[in-house]
DNA sequence: GACATCTGTAACCGCGATTGTTACATAACC
DNA sequence: GGTTATGTAACAATCGCGGTTACAGATGTC
């Protein structure tokens, strides 16, 4: 489905205000140096969350995007429905041949087994919220000590 | 995932093929004039479904492709993979801002949610095989009787 | 009010992926 | 040998996306 990173970026983006709450808002040159990429890449796909109605964004000095609901009230889902805005699949770019017994019906067989293999994927990212990814961060990345063990390099 | 066609066009292929089993090769010339396209786009697509152990192909006079296996035993994630090669979900471009606690560990975290989230899909598509589309397609679109009735319209 | 800061958005470039097309070598069957 | 069909390279056209520049508008500070 995604083709394209705008759901790594949103993750991302969402994830530096999650850390960065009550602390007023976060501009986009600030989020685009954390993602490396252009601020106004940021504020289009701010736009698309505000739309959503997961961040806030406030113009002028002191400005930025703020998060508008805790962490955990966030699950995947909502961030890749907010970001990829329709289907994932592609069906025939041409109508099929409609005399042919299989061309005649299958785009709507195929519709089908596009909507519910989208929905899978979408039951997938919805068991887990911006918290558990912050989580997961954290229990990856141990504050930078330099005393780089090799025990216990294998949890899963 | 899959921004391309490729795989609608490889489910149509194949339930052709399913059709005309034991009636000898179809050749890429039939194929595309189901499928509403170039034949050369279907040898393309045939090639990577050989590959993978579906059809066959017999070049020469009467040659064409062939189905491998009985339709009941084709699930649709095993087109997939033999179609869509790779990941679907694109991770940053650039590698994140890593001096950002969150860019740090950001791209280890998505590629676990993606690769759960892929498995979903997957996991999604193997529910069906070729056969369960086949039975759909003629459930919807009954013999092309010229008695088109309205009772019996509205069947799921 | 003047100024600096920051968002919102349009416009454009460049890149890569994909479909479609032509062309041709190769193989199988008559 | 001729016909049929695959296999594959090469190329054009298109499309979506990230990146960039530019600028109008809003907000807060002096």
């Amino acid at each position: 489905m995604a083709s394209s990173c705008r759901f790594a970026f949103a993750v991302h983006v969402l994830a530096v205000l999650a850390l960065k709450r009550e602390g007023g808002g976060v501009c986009s040159d600030a989020l685009a140096g954390s993602v490396n990429t252009n601020p106004v890449v940021i504020r289009r796909l701010l736009s698309r969350l505000r739309h959503a109605g997961l961040v806030t964004t406030q113009k002028g000095s002191c400005g930025g995007a703020t998060l508008c609901a805790a962490p955990e009230e966030i699950p995947l889902d909502v961030i890749y429905r907010a970001i990829e805005p329709a289907a994932s699949f592609s069906q025939h770019p041409h109508q099929p041949n409609q005399r042919c017994p299989v061309g005649a019906g299958i785009e709507r067989v195929l519709d089908e087994v596009f909507a519910s293999a989208q929905s899978a994927l979408e039951s997938a990212l919805a068991l887990r919220t911006l918290a558990d990814v912050l989580a997961a961060m954290s229990a990856e990345a141990p504050p930078p000590r330099k005393s780089a063990r090799s025990v216990s390099r294998k949890a899963a």
